[in-house]
RNA sequence: GCCGGGGUAGCUCAGCCUGGUAGAGCGGCGGGCUGUUAACCCGUCGGUCAGCGGUUCAAAUCCGCUCCCCGGCGCCA
């Protein structure tokens, strides 16, 4: 029968089983032979005692490097001395391909020689249960917003306007012409909205900043939702409970792979709702801390710390000062200096995972920004187009997948939440 | 862009202050070992000291320039 190494556990005494896998570690002593055997379920002990198997078999295998890719055929035997408890006692085995050369990763390698090696090292378990749970969490994204109604659109990477500022973009060249690499689909949906209601989209966008952090990717990505008829209030519901239950659900399916990282983190400890702080009252906060902000000025990554000490869940920080903010974000009717949106920050200092507002859906005011800003209506058109047919009030957000996954999972660096990172000096392997 | 740390064996690092023929551990390779937990024991191979220039009888070490990496800030998801 053909079994998992991560499930051999499972199995009864004696049962007869085929692995096909990698060896991941052996020790060898003499006669007897212990491998650990590695399928992408899970790791294996199987044990090679060489009266027990056919000699050329016992040979290849003591010469075989880590690494190296066998099939073994064997019996299950559950024994106190075999690392989780159950190994595979062989009875034959077959050398599908020796590595040729000693594996690179092993214990010890440092954090730069990894990233040059990123593409031997996600087969380490721990590299391969964050992908696990990355994949588990997109799932968990998708079923909600398909729950919710919303319908999947797929936009376009190549773009000729900002949606954030302008010096941040990658520039392409494009049979000669300038385009860019975006930033977000948040313009597209806003089209998309007016045709199908409430849109989402998960796709790469591409940052051109000069981040040097653990917290920044120049390629990341990005989850992002538009709703029709949505102001403010409504939004953050939204993201409340798409951030909160498909984290929650993921947690819940997730419970293996949080062991196997050692991470402790309970649904509960997730679930909305969140609370809301005002911008203004933010500054308070801080005051009573003894830090003095000037009025309008963003908030730095020492205030947003101090800030994430009050909370032990993520929490919504709102009403931004408009000259803080991108030309899009909709003017406070209560008072124009402060904008509808709202950033979702995540506690223990992990930063933005969610940045959302509502849009300016009237053409005169969002032209009048455009203007101030000093920026040039005719680069965007189209974008203004949207607010002369049938405009309505909406809403909007992007999350950004690596961000939660590294909060979610307590990862140091958010480098490990994506198989193969791009920052600013690292576009290989 | 600003500030800080770093680049020495395949890997992790010591040596640098106080200049004098390049070190350790791990790994590899060879051998041994029937209950290991990235085992253990014996032996052995292994170097463009990031690059360029300068000072000196002599530079990994002192001085200057350049390149690369990591972290913090700013910016953001």
């Amino acid at each position: 029968m053909l079994a998992d190494c991560g499930r051999v556990n499972s199995l009864p005494d004696g049962a007869g089983v085929e692995l096909r896998g990698w060896i991941r570690s052996k020790r060898h002593h003499g006669r007897l032979m212990f491998i650990d055997l590695r399928d992408g379920t899970g790791v294996v002990q199987v044990t090679l005692k060489a009266a027990e198997l056919p000699e050329a078999d016992f040979q290849a295998v003591s010469s075989a490097g880590r690494e190296s890719a066998v099939v073994v055929w064997g019996v299950v035997v559950h024994d106190p001395r075999a690392p989780g408890g159950a190994e595979v006692r062989a009875r034959k085995i077959e050398l599908l391909s020796a590595s040729l050369e000693e594996f690179p990763i092993k214990k010890g390698v440092g954090p730069r020689f990894l990233s040059d090696h990123r593409h031997l090292a996600i087969r380490s378990p721990k590299a391969a249960a964050i992908l696990r749970f990355r994949s588990n969490l997109l799932k968990s994204i998708r079923n909600w917003f398909e729950r919710e109604g919303f319908v999947e659109v797929h936009c376009p990477t190549f773009i000729t306007a900002a949606v954030e500022g302008g010096a941040t973009l990658f520039e392409v060249n494009y049979f000669g012409k300038k385009v860019y690499l975006t930033q977000s689909v948040q313009f597209y949906q806003e089209a998309a909205i007016y045709s199908l209601g409430k849109v989402y989209s998960i796709q790469p966008s591409f940052r051109a900043e000069r981040s040097k952090t653990r917290r920044h990717l120049t390629e990341f990505w990005h989850v992002e939702g538009e709703m029709a008829f949505a102001g403010l209030d409504d939004l953050m519901r939204v993201v409340e409970r798409l951030v909160g239950e498909a984290s929650a659900e993921t947690l819940e399916n997730s419970r293996e792979l949080l062991k196997l990282l050692g991470r402790e983190r309970s649904p509960e400890s997730v679930e909305p709702p969140y609370h809301r702080v005002k911008y203004s009252e933010a500054l308070d906060i801080l005051a009573s801390k003894g830090v003095q902000l000037e009025w309008g000025s963003d908030l730095g990554a020492d205030e947003e710390k101090i800030l994430t000490m009050e909370f032990d869940k993520p929490f919504f920080l709102t009403h931004f000062p408009r000259k803080a903010k991108a030309f899009y974000h909709m003017p406070d009717p209560a008072n124009p200096e402060l904008t509808l949106s709202a950033d979702l920050l995540a506690p223990e200092g992990y930063g933005e995972i969610v940045g959302s507002g509502q849009r300016i859906h009237d053409y005169e005011q969002l032209l009048a920004r455009i203007v101030e800003e000093g920026l040039e209506p005719a680069d965007y058109k189209w974008y203004l187009d949207l607010r002369k047919y049938g405009s309505v009030p909406h809403s909007g957000f992007g999350l950004g997948v690596e961000r939660l996954v590294q909060w979610l999972l307590g990862l140091k660096n958010i480098r490990s939440a994506v198989m193969f990172p791009r920052t600013m000096s690292r576009t290989y392997p």
